[in-house]
DNA sequence: TCTGGGGTCCTAGGACCC
DNA sequence: TCTGGGGTCCTAGGACCC
């Protein structure tokens, strides 16, 4: 947090000589790219293209092209709105695992050119490019970023936008004005001048709560804010809170380029079409998610020891319940066990039309790290290798004959007679 | 036209231990 | 019989991001 006192520190001294250099490249409307590399002949010739939910259900806007977004369509839009702004516009649905594949190649293709890569998300990525002057033969940050770019582009099809400064707020925001297709690299020394140029709602980490609350004060730009009192920041928002925000307006960021920030939950969760109220449906839907999240669980070779329930009642609101074991668990078995019992606590407390159920686990450990022992050794293992061994075999029959092929045996009594053949994979 | 799905991080209170 | 703080873990909720 604190970035104040930097000036007199070893870490400010190091920087004068030598600034870090950190990119951010994004992908230019990455889920609509996708969708086009994917199906050059369909949606790769339209220019109105949206990608996301079935406008006559819950969906909503994933990703839209340019030409839509000129309507003013937005991203986390209903679908149906979208379609009202641009009735032209083309939907089709997302697909995962293209979007997964693609994120993969462009982050490969990043780690062969920077020493140091952080995927922030799907779709982008940050890159710390400090100490490779001598490398890079003291070339232009920002030149450097438009080749990066061309390579990226030439090697994923891709097309990326990418953003440079001496930290990764500077980065992230400097991305967002080049987009799209753009490079744009702030200066060492500019970054408050550089600040100046955005409201406080554009800052990563404001979002519509704090801006809200940030306008009533008065407050609407980075220039509103740099003149205020500091203390009546603190007495305003807590000594924690006011401090990042001081720092964020002034373009200060403490946080680093982080190759390794390892996963910290798995989660599946689904808004169905209609609300539904039947437990013995909420129960098979609870399975289905349940068995989802185990499968990407094993799939990773992580175990977890917290699993949490999540409802959405048909009036929106979320409530959430979890529960802690004291080892990490990874069988269908066990995590549906605990699922099911805080579904039913969830359900206790309040009885109503369901829109939304999810199914989470955390607090997670590599699968082949050994169990908690307790002094006396003594205690019944939470979960039995037995359950394991099914839960595993499963996984394997699923991975050669298809998701649909296994079921778990609640399910079969429901499975539907038109479903296609199981097909075997080469 | 009502509001997706995958995540991360923070806060605050209570339990429990020393 | 009464009275401490500090640290850690767990739980629920909420803000935020793409």
């Amino acid at each position: 947090m604190g970035e104040n006192g930097v000036r007199g520190s070893a870490r400010g001294t190091r920087e004068a000589a030598n600034p870090p250099k950190i990119l951010l490249v994004d992908c230019d409307m990455f889920y609509v790219q996708v969708a086009r590399l994917e199906d050059p002949d369909g949606a790769g010739k339209e220019d109105l293209l949206i990608v996301g939910g079935s406008p006559t259900g819950r969906g909503v806007v994933t990703s839209a092209s340019y030409g839509v977004r000129e309507f003013g369509v937005r991203s986390g839009m209903p679908t149906g709105q979208a379609l009202g702004l641009c009735p032209e516009a083309k939907v089709v649905p997302v697909s995962r695992k293209a979007c997964s594949l693609r994120s993969r190649q462009v982050r490969e293709a990043l780690q062969d050119l920077s020493p140091v890569v952080q995927a922030a998300s799907i779709d982008e990525f940050y890159l710390d490019l400090s100490g490779t002057e001598r490398l890079l033969h003291q070339e232009p940050l920002a030149s450097t970023a438009g080749r990066i770019r061309e390579e990226i582009l030439s090697r994923t099809a891709i097309s990326v936008s990418i953003g440079g400064g001496t930290r990764k707020l500077i980065a992230k925001l400097a991305a967002g004005t080049a987009k799209p297709g753009g490079v744009r690299v702030v200066d060492p020394g500019q970054e408050e001048a550089f600040m100046m140029s955005f409201e406080l709602r554009e800052i990563p980490g404001i979002g519509p709560a704090l801006a809200q609350a940030l306008e009533k004060k008065g407050l609407v730009s980075v220039e509103d804010l740099l003149p205020v009192d500091r203390a009546w920041l603190e007495r305003w928002l807590g000594p924690s809170r006011a401090s990042w925000l001081w720092n964020r307006a002034r373009g200060r960021d403490s946080s680093r380029v982080n190759p390794s920030e390892s996963r910290k939950s798995i989660s599946s969760e689904r808004t169905f079409g209609k609300d539904l109220s039947d437990d013995r449906d909420l129960e098979r839907e609870l399975l289905r998610l349940t068995t989802s999240v185990g499968a990407t669980l094993r799939r990773k070779g992580l175990r977890g020891r917290t699993i949490t329930v999540k409802i959405r009642d048909e009036d929106f609101r979320t409530r959430q319940a979890g529960h802690t074991l004291p080892d990490a668990v990874e069988a269908d078995a066990t995590l549906y066990s605990v699922a099911q019992n805080l579904y039913r606590e969830l359900r206790r407390k309040r009885r109503v039309g369901v829109r939304l159920l999810g199914v989470g686990i955390s607090s997670l450990v590599d699968g082949d790290s050994p169990p908690q022992l307790d002094l006396f050794g003594g205690k019944a293992p939470v979960e039995p290798e037995r359950d394991r061994v099914v839960s595993r075999v499963l996984d394997d029959l699923r991975d050669r004959f298809g998701h649909r092929a296994i079921l778990p045996g609640r399910m079969l009594e429901n499975r539907n007679k038109d479903e296609p053949e199981i097909e075997r994979k080469s």
